[in-house]
DNA sequence: GAAGATCTTCAGAAATTCCGATTGCGCAGT
DNA sequence: ACTGCGCAATCGGAATTTCTGAAGATCTTC
């Protein structure tokens, strides 16, 4: 029993003529006449009465027949269904952040997200920017922000802004950093971060201009640990300037005057996804929400100084 | 789309794997494979993601196994309901009756339908016994209570019953009657029936026997004619014994000592239906009802006669 | 890095379906 | 009574689809 006999079946029930559903079906008089029969054979059931003037329901082909038109209704409800959701995005959308939600928009992108895209749930994971490249390998994360540029062919990137960083210290040495000058940062112990981590390549970049080392009192592998430590009192430490800034403004740490590079604020994605529906779609998404307000570096100033 | 394609997504969705839903199924892994990518290059739609775990359902194939379930649940029930119908006998029972519906146990014999033949609906139509043949013939009817026996071969007869006649006159003849013997019945005119009717050669076997002549005083083709013609004081005609006895002691007209012949109630139908299975079920119930109960010929008396 | 599990692809084989022509049957019109 | 018409059934060969077993491509596991 098949779908194209059960349509043959009703519609010869409805025509009353082989001959006249063959054409409504466009095919053969034949071919209508061996679906009935296969039909009839199966089921053991005679479904019409063939009379010279043409095909009539038995009483049991009538029962039959509103069965089979059930099951046509139902395909067709699932070819409708199929239509309705074939462009409908679904699935879920890992995302990994390398700081603070807050900082990279997330609110305004999970609503834009559900505005745009009802059937994506979305997932955030904490990744260092230089973790986010392997996990997005391993298509543990769809895509993640991070800052500066993985150097790995398979992965793709779409810069989104460019952020200040700022050499921020704990309160309590604010005096003793007032009129402090580059050099003078060997001076303290800083508060460090994986080799791997683009801040270390920043920070690294500073040391290496006044050809010194920098005390290490403590390397750390999450973002936040840095702002917990540097408030603390721990040491000196490379910040996003809007951090930096509400950190200072709420008196929790101090913002010194020595001049810091900035880095890009991206996003990045395998490259091999890129024609993915989901890739395109995060893509979308988080340029609309990136592109449509002020960024991060729209308060720029002479503190600072491009990276190489 | 066709129904082994949904069934084979169904089992993939529920198994997880092609390879054994191939051995469900009963077929090459292959063969699965090519199912599951007709479905959904015709839908447009990705089903499955490929894992090297087997295959999941992608959220799409989610909504859309539901939707074949539902499609496989009525086919099964189609399938059901077929298997249940298959021996049920519908349609309708054509019956041609040559006398009063209670004197054929008309109403025993639709109960015993119902009752065994929930399905059947019963079309009763007034057939003279010699009307009956070509009706059946015709499929007019499918079959008729007669009197005697059709001599044609495609009819088939099943004998019912022997029915005793009698010579019935009006009332009012009563005294000029009560000493009558078969040759004083040239004196009175008769209500005569059609040249083909059984009763007609049961009465012309009466004349023939005293080699004399009737008067016709009419001729009619409907057995209640005869009724309401001899009560109406027209003439003499035959009479089945027991519609004869009724009428009598309602005091409608008179029953005289002349021996009259009996005749065979029979069931006839085309003998080339034998097999159908509304003429097996027609005979099947009539013969239980008439089988089970004293028959009309129970009183037999002297004054009968065998017609040759 | 070798073995195992899984899906995909492929080419030929098998089965099914389709088509055109023909037959058979009943009815209507001459 | 004969013929023509409309319709379904049948038949043989062609076209299409489906199936199968082997080989290929990935990924995981030991």
């Amino acid at each position: 029993m098949e779908l194209y006999q059960l349509k043959t079946f009703v519609t010869v029930a409805d025509e009353g003529h082989l001959t006249r559903s063959a054409e409504r079906l466009n095919t053969s008089q034949p071919a209508i006449s061996a679906h009935i029969k296969a039909l009839e054979s199966e089921l053991g059931i005679v479904l019409f009465d063939r009379t010279p003037k043409g095909m009539r329901l038995t009483t049991h082909g009538e029962v039959l027949k509103e069965k089979a038109e059930k099951i046509l209704k139902a395909s067709d409800e699932l070819k409708f269904t199929a239509d309705t959701i074939k462009d409908v995005l679904t699935g879920n959308v890992r995302l990994g952040l390398h700081t603070e939600a807050r900082l990279l928009r997330i609110a305004e992108i999970l609503s834009a997200f559900q505005r745009n895209y009802p059937s994506i749930t979305m997932n955030f994971q904490q990744k260092m920017s230089w973790q986010a490249p392997p996990e997005i390998i391993a298509d543990n994360i769809d895509a993640a922000f991070v800052y500066s540029r993985p150097d790995d062919d398979r992965i793709a990137v779409h810069r989104l802004d460019e952020v200040q960083l700022m050499v921020v210290a704990p309160l309590a040495w604010q005096e003793r950093l007032a009129d402090a000058r580059v050099e003078d940062l060997t001076l303290f112990p800083w508060v460090w971060t994986d080799k791997y981590c683009p801040l270390y390549q920043a920070a690294h970049k500073i040391f290496a201009e006044i050809g010194r080392e920098p005390v290490k009192a403590v390397i750390v592998d999450q973002e936040s640990a840095i702002y917990k430590l540097v408030t603390a009192g721990v040491g000196l430490s490379l910040m996003p300037e809007s951090k930096a800034k509400e950190a200072a403004e709420a008196g929790e740490l101090y913002i010194t005057e020595i001049p810091a590079p900035k880095i890009d604020l991206s996003l990045i994605y395998l490259k091999s996804r890129e024609q993915d529906p989901i890739i395109s779609a995060i893509i979308e998404i988080i340029k609309s929400v990136w592109g449509s307000s002020p960024s991060l570096s729209d308060h720029r100033d002479d503190r600072s100084i491009e990276l190489a």
